[in-house]
RNA sequence: CGGGGUGUAACGCAGCCUGGUAGCGUGCCUGCUUUGGGAGCAGGAUGUCGGGAGUUCGAAUCUCUCCACCCCGACCA
């Protein structure tokens, strides 16, 4: 490909609206253009990337047995209420109407549909088992779309699913998708790590989420090195401390904490550890109250406290509500003093039920109470249970070594549906006795645009991105240096490309008349792996010169060397 | 949706407080020079100042209103 029959948009400065590194880069190299909030286009170079991505992806799911087909984008209402879920999937879905005033949405995912299409077809388990998968725009209508298209409405997903007739065969193909995900990361270039995940409103049982590791990813993921345990923030068990309560030491007494509403302004008032302190959390679920013991060094965690009985709609109780059932405004509540019996129940986290002579709100403006204990100035709480977020040190609960934290981008994630669907939607076939039986059912999404994303946060530097090489738009640039001054550069670079793209790489002859140090940075900027540059003072030794987007020194080499020596640098 | 912020040329911004000829840098176009790290000189083009309404002799600037976008929270590939 020679640059004067491309298109290459590269922009000194990074449009205000972006943020993160990556989504400056994106469009500082003229990989995407934002048409609106979550919608970009894919310009030229940048669908490059994405078609390679979405190659590997293919071929992989091809290698796993899967089949690939491709459903509409927009789906029609019934299957949805069929499911339940066109209610219950909320406002992310994109709901529209036809001239009919028939309502369609955009799917968001396509769960109803494929389930549709195999209760159709899928009669006998001589067919079983099955692996469709599909790679298409989905649209989900997210309440803050940002970061480019890390997290956009439109995005570009491979979703695939799969039809067993036993949840051991579904096991087996769970096990399949896992090992292909890990290949695919892997051939991407990228640095990955797999963890057990919360199943989130697809449903099911067994699941598992992909992260591409990098500091500004949006999850948490704690793991243990010595074990190979690792789960999502959201999910990893905070075991209980392995030391049992100390006795108490002190008397309980009032401290005045004025204007000190947080523990980490009421512990350094007293002059003490943060883990010597308990904050209290007011929430609601179903009107019914519940106060939230977290150590003052924890954080609360949302998706495990409302998996307790009693508290799937779980919310934050707003001031009034906190005012009228305990007395105090918040910053000073705690749980001396509060019961059952006055309509809160008190649910205090493992760690918190391990800890004496703690210091908590008084329930009384102004003031916290110190020397408290369980058992002597307070009932022992209600319920103790898992309710706050791992932190690093913490005992991994495998029971092998500590856990640590690191941050992850979620590319891939992986479900046993079971047969969450295929009951509501009758989906079945016939056993070898001839009876129905409901599919048991597995599903598998990538997210092959954010992966683009993800690979830059993996991979950039001071001059712009660097490509994982299997990512790469284009593996070779050519930076010809007086290409329409100089007949003979010009015909090396066009030699040079020529028995490159007969070779079958992939080359950019970047064949614009630009100076050096303009295509050395858009080049750089765009972040190809090898660039060759062919200038007069090489040539009239005969010799080029090879430099790497990683390396520091370019490689001098004989012309008359380069198609080998370019071709072992790129595989 | 709640809280905060921004809309002025393709990109980055100034001007707004205190109303009076729409500016700067980069980019873009033309010519000449230059060619191993974002060139130099000369000339040039480009704005419904986010939209609408109002106040005023006069609005980018003041007021109201709508819209778009960005940031912080819950959702997710």
């Amino acid at each position: 490909m020679r640059s004067s029959q491309f298109f290459i948009s590269t922009l000194k400065e990074a449009p205000s609206e972006a943020e993160l590194l990556s989504h400056k880069l994106m469009l500082r190299a003229g990989l995407i253009r934002k048409l609106g909030s979550g919608l970009y286009t894919w310009m030229p170079l940048g669908l490059r990337v994405l078609r390679r991505v979405e190659q590997i992806v293919r071929e992989e799911m091809n290698r796993a047995g899967a089949i690939e087909l491709l459903m509409p984008a927009v789906q029609p209402a019934e299957l949805w209420r069929e499911t339940g879920r066109w209610d219950k999937f909320g406002p992310q879905m994109l709901k529209i109407q036809d001239r009919h005033e028939r309502d369609f949405c955009f799917g968001p995912t396509h769960e109803e549909v494929i389930t549709d299409i195999a209760r159709r077809e899928i009669r006998s388990y001589r067919q079983l088992p099955l692996n469709f998968y599909q790679i298409q725009t989905k649209f989900r209508d997210e309440i803050r779309p940002r970061f480019g298209v890390m997290r956009a409405r439109v995005f570009l997903m491979k979703d695939a699913y799969s039809f067993h007739v036993s949840f051991e065969d579904l096991e087996r193909e769970y096990r399949s998708m896992y090992d292909s995900y890990a290949r695919i990361f892997t051939r991407l270039g990228l640095e990955f790590r797999a963890v057990a995940a919360d199943t989130g409103a697809i449903g099911g049982t067994g699941s598992h989420e992909f992260h591409v590791l990098a500091e500004s990813g949006e999850d948490a993921i704690a793991f243990a090195p010595a074990s190979g345990y690792a789960a999502n923030v959201e999910l990893a068990e905070a075991v209980a401390p392995l030391q049992l309560r100390a006795t108490a030491a002190r008397t309980m007494h009032k401290v005045p904490t004025p204007g000190k509403t947080t523990c980490e302004e009421v512990a350094s008032m007293l002059n003490l550890p943060l883990s010597q302190s308990v904050k209290a959390l007011a929430v609601m679920s179903e009107e019914r109250m519940f106060m939230l013991l977290i150590r003052g060094d924890h954080q609360m965690n949302e998706v495990k406290t409302a998996k307790l009985p009693g508290l799937n709609a779980l919310r934050f109780a707003t001031d009034k509500e906190i005012e009228a059932r305990i007395g105090c405004r918040p910053g000073y509540i705690g749980p001396v003093g509060v019961s059952a019996g006055a309509g809160v129940t008190i649910i205090a986290d493992r760690a918190v039920a391990a800890m004496s002579d703690f210091v908590c709100g008084a329930n009384e403006a102004g003031f916290h109470l110190a020397g408290v204990n369980f058992g002597r100035d307070l009932p022992e709480p209600a319920v103790v249970a898992d309710i706050r977020n791992a932190v690093a040190g913490d005992p991994s609960p495998d029971g092998k070594g500590t856990l640590e934290i690191c941050r992850g981008i979620e590319v891939g994630h992986i479900f046993q549906l079971r047969t969450k669907y295929s009951e509501s939607m009758k989906a079945t076939f016939l056993d070898e006795a001839g009876k129905a039986q409901l599919l048991e059912m597995g599903c598998y999404g990538i997210g092959v645009s954010r992966i683009v994303a993800a690979a830059i946060e993996q991979g950039n530097d001071e001059k712009g991105i660097v490509w994982p090489i299997p990512m790469a738009p284009f593996q070779v640039a050519i930076a010809p240096i007086g290409y329409r001054k100089n007949e003979q550069i010009k015909r090396v670079a066009d030699q040079l490309h020529d028995d490159l793209q007969a070779a079958g790489i992939d080359v950019l002859l970047d064949d614009r008349d630009e100076r050096p140090g303009v295509m050395f940075a858009d080049l750089e900027l765009i972040g190809l792996p090898h660039r060759v540059t062919i200038g007069d003072r090489g040539l009239k030794d005969g010799k080029i010169e090879v430099q790497s987007r990683t390396g520091n020194a370019a490689t001098t080499i004989e012309l008359r060397h380069a198609m080998a020596h370019l071709k072992s640098l790129c595989g």
